[in-house]
DNA sequence: GCTTTAATTAACCTGATGGATAATTGCTGT
DNA sequence: ACAGCAATTATCCATCAGGTTAATTAAAGC
C-alpha cells in the first residue's frame, strides 16, 4: 500500500499520511507487536506482518527497537506494566479476611480471563525460560506489589484467627496464579481431550467460584471449621 | 508386527553403518524429535538438527513422518501415551479417602516435576491452540482413565462422609493439574520476577506438600474430622 | 527560505529451513 | 544368486524472514 496520495486538510490525522510522531509510532508498533507475539510466539511473529498491520515499513521497527528480541522485551514490559496497573486498583486492606481472599481470587481470575494475550505471552516467555525477563532490569524491578497486599491481608486474617498462621503469601500467590493462568493457558488441550467446556460464560463463572472456594478453604483457620491434625 | 526381530546380528553393529530397522529408526527419530520440540517449540525445532542428532538424513524424517506437523503429532501421541501409562500404576481404590487424595496429588506433582519436557510440550501445544490434538483421533480417544479413578475415590469419600458431596472429578483434576503444571511451566518467569526458588529439592518438597494440602482441604467434608470419624 | 536533523521509505542481502528429486544400497524370500 | 523392495543418502531448491544500506522527506530552528 502506497502512502502519501490524498492530502486532507487534516483537522484530524488522515490515516494514509505518515505523521512523524515518535511516541505514537512506537506505541502503535508495541501494541501490534504485542498482539502478534501473543498470537504467534517469538519465532512465529513476523516483522513484515507487524509493519504491514501498523502501516509502516519494517525498517521502522528496527529503527525504534533494535532487534526482534528487544521488541519482545519491550512488549513484555508493557504487558506486565498493565497488569501491575490493574493490581493497583485492588484495595484489599479494608475488607474482612474472607471477603479479601475471595476478592483477590476473583480479581486475579478475571484479569487473566480478560487478557488471554497476556497469558499467552507469559507462556511463551516461559518456553524461552524467561531469558528476556532476566535481561530486563525494568521487568525485574517490576516485582509486583501485590505480594505486599497479600501479606497484609494474611497478617490481618491471622490476627483475627480467621486464617491459619502457616499460610505464606508467596505460596498463596503462586497457587492463585496457577489456577487462574491454567484456566486460560491450558484450556485448549483440556477441552480437546476431555470435551470439557472451559470457555463459555457459565463455565467461567463456575471456575471463578471454584477458585475462590479452593483458596479460601486453603487459608481459613481450622478453628472456624473441622478440627484437624496437621503434619 | 513386522518380522524385524529375525534379523541376523551381523556381528557387532559398526556405528557408522546404518542398520535398516524401520521401527527402531522411527523410535529414535521420535525420541529425539520429542526432545527438540520440547526444547525449541514447533517452529524452533529443526529437521536438520533432529537428523544430525539421530545420525540419519533429514530425508528419512519426511520418509517416515510426512511433514513436520505430522512428526509433532506423533511426538504428542508418544508423550501423552507415556503419561497415561504412568497413571495406570496408580492404585487409589484401596486407599482411604484422605490417603488417596494425597497420593493422587503427590503422584501428579511428581510426574510433572520428573517430565518437564512433557510439560513444555503441552504448553507449546496450547500456544498452538491444541490444533494437533484436535487433528489426531488417537490423542482424543486417549482421554485419560484417571478421571475414572478420581470419580471412584470421590464416590467412596462421599459415602464415608469424608469428602464434600459437591466436589466434581473434572474440577478436581483441573485444579490438581493447574498446580502441578504451573510449578514446572511457569517456574521461570516466577523465579525471575520474585527471586523465589521453585527448583531446589527443598522448594519442590515444600510445593509438593502444599499442593496435597490445598487439594485435601478443598475436598474434605466440613462436618467430618479427617480421622474418618463417622457420626 | 535554507539548513539540519530525525522519521520514514524502498530495495537489497543472506542464512536458514522445510521439503522435493533421484540415486543407492542393504535385506529377504525364492 | 538375484530380483524386488524398503531403507537410506546426497543434493538441490524455493521461499521466507531478520536485518542492512542508502535514499527521501517532514518538521523545527534560524
Amino acid at each position: 500500500m502506497t502512502a502519501a496520495s490524498t492530502r486532507k486538510p487534516a483537522g484530524d490525522q488522515p490515516a494514509n499520511v505518515r505523521r512523524r510522531d515518535r511516541e505514537k509510532t512506537k506505541a502503535e508498533i508495541l501494541q501490534i507487536a504485542f498482539e502478534e507475539f501473543a498470537e504467534n510466539g517469538l519465532l512465529g511473529a513476523n516483522a513484515d506482518a507487524i509493519a504491514a498491520r501498523a502501516g509502516i515499513t519494517k525498517r521502522l521497527i528496527f529503527y525504534y527497537f533494535s532487534s526482534k528480541e528487544e521488541l519482545f522485551i519491550a512488549v513484555l514490559e508493557m504487558a506486565y506494566g498493565r497488569m501491575r496497573q490493574a493490581e493497583e486498583s485492588l484495595h484489599l486492606e479494608t475488607l474482612a479476611p474472607e471477603a479479601a481472599i475471595r476478592r483477590l481470587a476473583e480479581f486475579t481470575f478475571d484479569f487473566h480471563q480478560d487478557n488471554p494475550e497476556f497469558v499467552r505471552l507469559v507462556a511463551i516467555e516461559n518456553i524461552h525460560r524467561a531469558r528476556h525477563v532476566a535481561r530486563s532490569e525494568t521487568l525485574q524491578q517490576m516485582t509486583r506489589p501485590i505480594i505486599g497486599q497479600i501479606e497484609r491481608v494474611l497478617a490481618k486474617g491471622k490476627d483475627l484467627r480467621a486464617i491459619r498462621p502457616e499460610v505464606d503469601a508467596h505460596a498463596l500467590h503462586a497457587t492463585l496464579n496457577a489456577l487462574s493462568i491454567f484456566s486460560v493457558a491450558n484450556r485448549h488441550t483440556f477441552e480437546a481431550q476431555f470435551r470439557w467446556d472451559m470457555s463459555s460464560p457459565e463455565a467461567k463463572a463456575r471456575q471463578r467460584a471454584e477458585i475462590a472456594e479452593v483458596l479460601w478453604r486453603y487459608v481459613r483457620s481450622d478453628a472456624a471449621s473441622p478440627a484437624e491434625d496437621e503434619d
